[in-house]
DNA sequence: CGCCTTATGTACGATTTCGGACATAAGGGT
DNA sequence: ACCCTTATGTCCGAAATCGTACATAAGGCG
């Protein structure tokens, strides 16, 4: 269990939150200074769907604050086997390795989800995380969860069937598309959770028959959450709880010394 | 698994820097000043083979910097299995969860090599990595290796069969080890790999009829390292790779304004 | 030395996933 | 409306791994 935090501390906010609806999580979490400040270093993008945003082992120009979009860290074999290693959506930043100090990436990012993101080079990031900065503060703490979160992948592709896993993938997808309908083809998903297409075209058959979800030729829609997530193993939830306590803590962040 | 808790914490030695030939390489890789105003805060302990140093979702009270000691960070599933998520020697730190931020751990960590570690208290390590200090420099370096390595691991248990993880993992914890040799049931590598006991004794049984290995009752030797990096998959190397990066990284981190 | 715990060896049917081949059908473009 | 690309459906033997049970043996200890 992550620690939920201060209890009776709620700092009177009287920014209006609302002003970014569906704005990057942690941009949006900065204090209204800083954020002014980093706006010049920021331009807002659109990522496309299969849009490749980094490659393996290349250097990395630009971070992202994704904001609709989600994007998919990938790890490819030497024989060309793929896996997803972690999902990035509007909790984070794509480019987690440029805040670590590095240079290049070891992972394949591609966007999974289209939809808008803020944009920083990657040079202007590495100045503004110095020195004990707001974003360095926030970026530690979602590094930390992100973590946590990859921790538990790897006992999920070792324990979980693919079965459990697709489900757990397809409520996170629903969960970061907001509207329970996407668009997604088997090989994609396949790409994913490093299984071949037919296994996910047999278990999302499956879960099409028990009413769970329905699709066709590469739109998928969520149609029993609940139901889904029965058949899902725990890493689904677990993971949705590791991101509600990053969100509830990112204030605190902040005001610690 | 009762933890046999690290009664024999040994008084702080007074020895030099040099005179740990084997030493932490964080800690080593400190500028001097620095190191000595860390040393009141370090106290050398033994961590001790089984010792369950974090027990998942637990508070941490304490990080380490292993020296000889090797500690694996462990994911347990709801029914129980098990998996290994990452493993820290002396090119890092038990406790990274307390540098990012947290307060406790989501995952077990366990120790698989007895032997020396420096430990700190959790409050004190948080005091030293504020501001862009030496050690929180170092630090982001080791958090990025580690996440690279982990990246890798997700893929590894995903497509390498058993065969080629042993492999791996017993060519890991030879380089750790030095020698070669060193203490491990089947049991134990079969927690870490999220295998069948069954599965690793006829895997290690294949790698001792090919002459690569030589085992009985809980130690195991490696007899010949190329022959078994050839059975293993890429990983192996890829780790070390990303090792041998860091170390030869770290004096740039601190250089670096 | 003999006992007893525990590490390792062996067996076997069940289950999951794989690899590859091929069939069907949806839907956008012309 | 038709075509053609590509997404999805189906099949089947092979391979890896599982779950379980039980046998054997090593080695510490009294």
């Amino acid at each position: 269990m992550p620690s939920t935090g201060p209890r009776s501390t709620r700092p009177a906010r009287r920014v209006p939150a609302a002003a970014v609806p569906l704005g990057n999580a942690v941009l949006a979490a900065l204090p209204p200074t800083e954020y002014k400040r980093l706006l010049p270093r920021l331009e807002h993008v659109t990522l496309r769907r299969g849009e490749i945003v980094y490659r393996a082992d290349q250097e990395i120009e630009a971070v992202y604050f994704p904001e609709q979009a989600v994007v998919a860290m990938v790890d490819t074999t030497h024989d060309g086997r793929t896996v997803e290693v972690g999902v990035i959506g509007r909790e984070g930043i794509v480019g987690i390795n440029i805040f670590l100090g590095g240079v290049v990436t070891p992972d394949k990012a591609i966007v999974q989800l289209q939809g808008g993101a803020m944009r920083m080079k990657a040079k202007d990031l590495r100045k503004e995380v110095r020195f004990g900065s707001p974003l360095q503060r926030l970026l530690l703490g979602y590094t930390r969860t992100f973590l946590a979160v990859i921790s538990q992948s790897v006992a999920c592709s070792e324990h979980h069937s693919v079965d459990q896993r697709l489900a757990r993938w397809l409520l996170t997808m629903s969960d970061y598309a907001g509207s329970g309908e996407f668009l997604m083809v088997h090989e994609s998903i396949a790409a994913m959770l490093g299984v071949r297409r037919v296994g996910i075209t047999e278990a999302a058959s499956r879960l099409q028959a028990a009413a769970l979800i329905s699709y066709r030729r590469g739109r998928i829609s969520v149609l029993d959450q609940p139901g889904l997530e029965k058949r899902s193993c725990e890493c689904y939830r677990f993971i949705r709880r590791q991101y509600e306590g990053l969100r509830a803590e990112l204030p605190r962040l902040l005001s610690r010394k």
